[in-house]
DNA sequence: ACATCTTTTCGATATCCGTCGAATTATTCG
DNA sequence: CGAATAATTCGACGGATATCGAAAAGATGT
């Protein structure tokens, strides 16, 4: 059987770990996030980004998380509701935890 | 006293996670954060990033790790030497860790 | 069908950032 | 001192990206 530390669920292509450094690297996603990880199944409209920003670009922030992998976008009726995606969180820590 | 988790030695402002990520999620930085942390106290002459980038690219980007706070920079003679400042590296997965 | 609401898509724009060459600083050696 | 070496600083340039308004897409209710 293969080695397998603690979390190592999923290991990240070199791709994803970059995207997952921009995502985070953001102010505005990286609150998104926040929300997401502490309200999980939240709905995009509850996001406090809209006070502050467009429609096009709160979306615009939802797909770079969902594409680094960090959350996940289910459609519901005219709703979108955001769950964080933990493995990845956790790839993500492990490959910089073992520098 | 103060709750303190088990790495809980330095709390980073806003804007220094935000450099962090950032500074992660460049390639050429990683690889060069990577080996700093396989061979502490390096020589700036010893990475690999020479072979592709210019010198003044590779200063750039030691900067940037330096004003995240990810490594040291010490300059002795004409050399620099750098080296990991692992709490700071710690307080960013900390911060991480407890999303 | 129509109006309404939520979210996404599509340019456009302004700023940020990675990169380089050239010039500069700092050090060492002859 | 002068040449060579190592690193930094300074503009400049091109490509990425955060942001928006306008329009489109999709769902719901009347």
């Amino acid at each position: 059987m293969r080695a397998k530390s603690a979390n190592a669920s999923v290991t990240l292509p070199d791709e994803q770990f970059r995207a997952i450094g921009r995502a985070l690297a953001d102010p505005h996603r990286y609150s998104i996030l926040q929300q997401v990880a502490g309200a999980d199944g939240i709905a995009c409209s509850l996001l406090e980004e809209h006070a502050v920003l467009s429609p096009a670009t709160v979306s615009h922030h939802m797909k770079e998380l969902s594409v680094a992998g960090l959350i996940e976008i289910r459609r519901e009726g005219r709703d979108a509701y955001l769950s964080l995606h933990r493995p990845v969180l956790d790839a993500y820590l492990e490959r910089l935890s073992c520098l």
